[in-house]
DNA sequence: ACCGATTGCGCAAACGTTTGCTGTTAGTAA
DNA sequence: TTACTAACAGCAAACGTTTGCGCAATCGGT
């Protein structure tokens, strides 16, 4: 059964397909009842316009681009819920690339969105990317874009991010009033090449400094994964000195200390006083209370989409630094 | 900076596009010398193929339609990697499609992937899909469709699902081995309109049956969400008599229970014991052991895609269900 | 030297839609 | 009547790529 096309109209009609265009997108140019044949003939042959010839034309294909490195179960769906609904809201569709933390897959990805001539794209980086020039040519070519969450600081770009220095700083603090005389404090990160981490040893540093201690280099650790935190973790948990205040600077990071704490049977906060930085669905769901500073995936991904589309609306925005809301959250009793 | 187009080269070159087209496309009836010049000419401009245009040549896309329910942290992220992966191996995109549980957006994303040209499509339907009518149009197009998780059964289609019956009743029969002599047990369920939730009803209430006990209705709850399940839970608890065997047929319902358990700070497994279907990840971050039937997302969307990707490339399968593997694990002692 | 096959390339149409231009008709104002 | 305008619809080109066909030129074999 092939699809029924505009010239088809044309040809039952005895017509120029251009008439038959203008009278389904409702131009002036023709008498009101030809334009009520077409539309009712239309509607009984179940005409359905194809994008493919019309994105071709116009050169838009309303759809854009998001490119992520990772698939987490925390992070990356409440970000792309919130995406995916300014999208359709607007009528756009969503392209969805994943980098696997490869640089090579990301330029990849770049270029995907070129050839496919999506309208924008939204791109979080990978640790291994240095400079952002595989997406300038995307850029030139016109199509906006939003980096957000994984973003190099030292670009003109537009980006979206969590202000990372404030929110570790905030979480840190916290920590400090909880553990009175704290013992040994320690910080749990990930990847050292990513800004954001960067950022939140840096809140971290200076929350401690403003309390009067040195963050000392032994007790930031890095973690390039859940595993990899876990590992990290419980290496810190077999000095001699154990640390009694632990902050970790993300679920993914949470997820990994959670297993050694479990299989470790660590008590919370007895031994162990833990802040974290969350989106706030992990630490409901074990029995202890973990205080932290929600970092919303959702507010992340509504905010960098609605800067998207008012790009794409071509609205005059000089590349800047975007900070999302955040709060501390005390968690129960 | 206008993109650069075979018909640009041709011009360069002075020769036809169409003998462009043939060079880069490595057609015998180029010679050796031309394709290479061709070829260098490309390169050094920075040529890209147009894909709406091929697209629109063609009538293929090189994009699959995913159409999920739901953006879960649980399910969604692991299904999603599986088919990025095989997507991304073949050189197909992703067009994500989500129907927000809702049946008319459903249908809309139904012609969505109709407009789109996709050529093939994944889709989890809603709890409110009654019959797949709206599929049908696609389906007579030569679209190949492959329903995966949340399917209806009485319907000639492609479908990759979840054992539920016996992966429930498998669940079920270890629970009645921990707990050897139960006062009262219960199962927690999703929305009692899907078929995965009747099975695994069917599958609960027959491991009771082979135990000589009866399901009685009241010990079976369903839980439209996790915060629902939350309070099926509360309400079994708050009764005078409580249960101490708890079945809970997926992560999105187990995340719920657990946020019961450690509001009442209920002791695991000695108040209550706990099975589950689940992908994995939720039972290792809580410091109590629960045992599960592994559910694997990954697999699921793996051999969903598989299955597309086979159906894409016109091999000849009948429709019919696919069953993915599972397993019991026992969880730490 | 002649015929047939092969090689190499151009021509033009096609995919479905949109739009600037042209041309016809009817209506209005002078 | 003439001239001008507005309303309506057709023509054809365009977006970038692919491909069947045809036509030369070249090649191999007798």
């Amino acid at each position: 059964m092939p699809r029924i096309t505009i010239k088809d109209l044309a040809k039952r009609l005895n017509i120029n397909p251009s008439t038959v265009s203008r009278a389904l997108r409702n131009r002036p140019d023709v008498s009101a009842e030809l334009k009520e044949k077409i539309k009712v003939l239309a509607e009984k042959l179940g005409y359905k316009p194809n994008y493919m010839a019309i994105n071709l034309r116009s050169g838009k294909s309303h759809t854009i681009g998001l490119i992520i490195p990772e698939i987490s179960m925390f992070f990356f769906p409440s970000v792309i819920k919130a995406i995916e609904e300014e999208a359709h809201n607007r009528g756009y569709n969503l392209l969805m690339l994943h980098s696997n933390d490869n640089l090579d897959r990301e330029i990849e990805n770049a270029e995907i969105c070129a050839h496919a001539g999506v309208d924008g794209i939204l791109v979080s980086l990978t640790r291994q990317s240095k400079d952002i020039e595989h997406f300038q040519e995307l850029a030139y070519a016109g199509v906006p874009i939003v980096y957000f969450d994984k973003v190099l600081h030292n670009t003109e770009s537009h980006k979206v991010v969590i202000p990372g220095l404030e929110v570790a700083e905030l979480a840190v603090r916290q920590l400090l009033q909880l553990v009175k005389a704290p013992k040994r404090v320690c910080g749990i990160f990930g990847d050292s090449r990513l800004s954001i981490t960067q950022e939140r040893v840096l809140g971290f540093t200076q929350a401690l400094a403003q309390a009067g201690m040195e963050a000392e280099p032994a007790n930031i650790c890095y973690g390039l994964s859940a595993d990899d935190a876990e590992k990290q973790f419980l290496t810190l948990w077999a000095q001699k000195k154990k640390p009694d205040a632990l902050f970790v600077m993300s679920d993914e990071i949470l997820s990994g200390v959670l297993q050694a704490v479990n299989r470790l049977e660590i008590k919370i906060p007895k031994q162990l006083q833990l802040v974290a930085l969350s989106d706030g669905m992990l630490p409901q769901l074990v029995p202890f209370n973990i205080p932290y500073v929600e970092t919303s995936g959702y507010t992340l991904g509504k905010t960098a989409s609605l800067l998207l589309f008012n790009l794409i609306a071509s609205m005059p925005i000089l590349p800047d630094t975007h900070y999302i809301e955040t709060g501390f959250v005390a968690g129960r009793g």
